[in-house]
DNA sequence: GAAAATAAGTTGCATATGCAACTGATGCAG
DNA sequence: CTGCATCAGTTGCATATGCAACTTATTTTC
């Protein structure tokens, strides 16, 4: 018998979770060099835009939406609502408080919206678009299939 | 002229950042609720196999090899080496010294890859050993990409 | 209706991450 | 030999991240 094997059925060969960080870290950076130009980091516009565009929300459904801890979130948060970019009004309860973006968040939002697209077309440009299509194929395959593997594995 | 467009020819949607990002926290829980077994973060599993690996290094040296900043790894290896897993010692210079990993550390090294290796095989699992392939080779291209975008385009 | 269970948020703790500024130590030019 | 550029590392500052514990407020149970 041959001992070819065929790619489809070779193993994975290193750490995921490494190659992942390893990314997540040289692309942020990238962000960051043009978005960072209106004074946000990478992170906060991607918040800023959940609010934006969610609407009034309250923190624990966006920590869903961003899938976030609600711990995270809750000090992202403060940056944000200091610099006058989110407002954090009352919620139905008293428990509950609904986040929205103030005025000049939505301004802000527009402006750094800009330099984040020239950092995607950067993304695109360097990687090829196919390859950035592909890799969010894959990336939203994976968010899919761990989510199933965490509610639809352990219920009775 | 028909609408169709061709899926090579699609443009990328969303924001590769904020995914990778989100994919990379949700991996990361995954690996950490293994490896966390045996009391070390991923993180520090990964660090600790480099030591490992590559054997005495300097600190610059080794954040290349990580791909951090050396004020990053600089605080990384304290929490390793207040538990003793990892020691720094003399090196050429009086500037420079030498990380290497102690007994204690290549014991824990072990322990922790029997855990490592649990959360890969989990990721396989889940994902499929196909589709798990294909992200370590887009997330190695898309390095090797981002590499030759800093280096080869600025020089003289 | 009071106790128990849940829900929404925050906070203590520990770590991860990078930039800029800084300290020391070498190396190099003149 | 002196002064300037470089190199190795650390530290101040700010942010990101999550778990566990905690506080309040509501809901559910009996």
């Amino acid at each position: 018998m041959n001992t070819f094997v065929k790619p489809d059925l070779q193993k994975p060969q290193g750490c995921t979770n490494l190659k992942l960080r390893q990314l997540m870290r040289r692309v942020a950076r990238h962000y960051d060099d043009e978005v960072g130009k209106t004074g946000l980091k990478g992170t906060q516009y991607s918040l800023l835009s959940y609010v934006v565009k969610l609407g009034p929300i309250r923190a624990v459904d966006l920590a869903a939406e961003m899938k976030v801890s609600t711990s995270t979130l809750s000090r992202n948060l403060q940056p944000l609502v200091a610099a006058g970019l989110l407002a954090i009004g009352p919620g139905a309860d008293a428990r509950s408080r609904l986040i929205t973006a103030t005025e000049e968040g939505q301004r802000k939002r527009v402006e750094a919206q800009r330099q984040w697209r020239v950092a995607q077309e950067g993304i695109n440009q360097i990687l090829g678009e196919q390859r950035v299509v592909a890799l969010h194929a894959l990336i939203d395959e994976a968010m899919e299939l761990l989510s199933s593997a965490d509610t639809g594995e352990g219920e009775a």
